[in-house]
DNA sequence: TTGTAAGCGTTATCAC
DNA sequence: GTGATAACGCTTACAA
């Protein structure tokens, strides 16, 4: 292994200072063009190789963010992580990335671990550290879809989704509307899908229900939680016409497969319609309808936001604004089979 | 924003040198335990918060990996980097992602990027740049299921597990064997499954045939591509008892949703496997049997190597091996609905 | 347009 | 056990 090359082995080899080879490559605006070609030249001669790490330690501008999701088992969070990796790549931003499993002391772990890398900026997925201790980590802070009292956020309009999927519900004449969901805290954003199917059902004066229950992640866990849902709607609603808002598509499509394979077909008294629009609302053997979240526009305004308070920071005078941001995506209502 | 607090303030606050602050992080057993305490105290007093950007510039240790996946859209690639970053974690690792959507030019500048940063080691899952290349970068490199001929490899035995799924439909007594897969390349760690499928056809004397097709990654596009087959087979085949072998869940998924379509139910004369044991073969209306991938086995395979290289690198007298690892890991065939 | 020199925050080496 | 001091490789005033 041959010792690296740097500034100095260029600087001694082409006679300039290491300043201007410095501004070789930060300012070459400010070198003659002749000299310019002779140091990229030498640059390419040497075999020289960026050193981030140093520029890093001279100028605080590591160029990293970190990103820490929940899990990348569930397709929503590896999708939402792909397009933040691509939305930062836009602006030459590279991601340290961490899974927390929802564990609060790793994450705990994870958050030192990245300051100690001077991380720019820092992008939340995962929920189990409150907004508040985010906030005090001295770094700008995006978090998506989660709690956010005191940080900026992206979230999905929920309710706008809620009241998307019932109404969807209520127009088809639904005689009944039901909704399963998660027993949701009241601060985290999917709460309002809740809040809007209640909305909907109320001041359509349809008969409703909920069943919030906990599923797991597991294919036979989400069955076992919902076998017992199923047989309670087929017993208490039988011969009416029911409009089910199932709040993920995962659990919808286990719903969905069970009334299948009862009456090998989508009886006609059944209305369901998912949330978020994952790959198996299409694949699942009767394509159904869903609230699409528009996880692209959620990594991106993340970003966005993101890179503005970065770039703040990076200014003589920054202005540390002390006011948060919290943007709203909209949702779009999928219409496909299981809805007509 | 308060200034960083360096070992320089906890120096002047001790009145140690800033050796000596290093040498409790680093080595507290050469420190007197009293010393250790005042140091201990004095580190919490003022909120010190390691740099490891100044240490990697120091000792070269960066503790960071580069990982580049072709996508995280695929649910076989989420998971893989999820056992990957929690296999790394246990030694200490951090990662640096990229996602190269199998952009050759992208991957380039990424590798740039990675090295600029100082890794200690490379995980490749991405297929486009060539292991020749990868093996000139100077530094420990790992990859997953891709062509590995200059580099040290993990990969499943997909040779078995073609052995193994073809032979669950000929112990079926199927009198026809049917393989859908893409066109792959006889370098590609996947062209197993096809050698396993071809050698068990051959060998139990089964009338067998290829369906080898370029499928996309989206679902309508899978669907366009297979429909053709499907009818092929129905035309060709009926009446005869087919087994068919599908060398990809999503593809397995989307075959059975068009024979289940069709007739309402899987017809006896129908045996499908798939391979990979994602998600949807058991989201599927029918679970469906298939071949699976111990990705977890794969990444901390992988992960085991890399780790073993990169120790050997920061020896005092390095051994760099010429010789290349590559590593073999078994499949395991899940029955369910479709084979039996 | 170019150079000098002082950092950036650690760790390594060698004394004591 | 502890401390000077010189790296590590780059940036940035300030000077020329």
């Amino acid at each position: 292994m041959k010792k690296k090359v740097t500034f100095a082995d260029i600087a001694a080899e082409t006679g300039f200072s290491k300043t201007t080879i410095s501004r070789y490559f930060n300012h070459p605006d400010t070198l003659t063009t002749e000299n310019l070609k002779i140091i990229e030249d030498t640059v390419k001669k040497l075999g020289y190789r960026e050193n981030k790490l140093a520029r890093v330690l001279a100028n605080g501008k590591s160029e990293i963010i970190g990103v820490i999701v929940p899990t990348l088992y569930m397709h929503y969070y590896a999708d939402l992580l792909s397009h933040i990796l691509s939305a930062g790549d836009a602006y030459g931003y590279k991601f340290l990335v961490f899974c927390s499993d929802e564990n609060r002391e790793k994450e705990k772990g994870y958050l030192k671990e990245l300051l100690a890398y001077n991380i720019e900026g820092l992008l939340v997925v995962s929920h189990v550290t409150p907004s508040q201790e985010l906030a005090k980590l001295g770094i700008p802070v995006v978090t998506i879809e989660r709690e956010d009292k005191y940080v900026n956020s992206v979230n999905t309009n929920n309710y706008q989704g809620g009241i998307d999927a019932t109404t969807l519900l209520t127009e088809k004449k639904c005689e009944v509307l039901i909704h399963i969901n998660a027993d949701l805290k009241k601060c985290s954003p999917a709460y309002g899908r809740i809040r809007g199917f209640r909305e909907v059902s109320e001041t359509s004066g349809t008969p409703y229900c909920e069943y919030l229950r906990k599923f797991g992640n597991d294919y036979q866990e989400i069955r076992r939680v919902l076998e017992p849902v199923f047989q309670d709607i087929e017993e208490k609603y039988a011969g009416r016409k029911k409009g089910i808002f199932i709040s993920n598509d995962t659990v919808a499509n286990v719903f969905l497969n069970m009334v299948i394979t009862k009456y090998k077909m989508l009886p006609e008294e059944y209305y369901i319609i998912g949330f978020d629009d994952s790959p198996i609302s299409r694949e699942a053997v009767i394509p159904f309808s869903t609230i699409r979240q528009d996880t692209t526009a959620l990594a991106y305004s993340a970003m966005d936001i993101l890179v503005k308070l970065m770039n703040e920071r990076k200014k003589r005078v920054p202005v540390i604004t002390k006011t948060l941001e919290h943007r709203v995506i909209d949702t779009k209502t999928i219409i496909r089979g299981t809805t007509k």
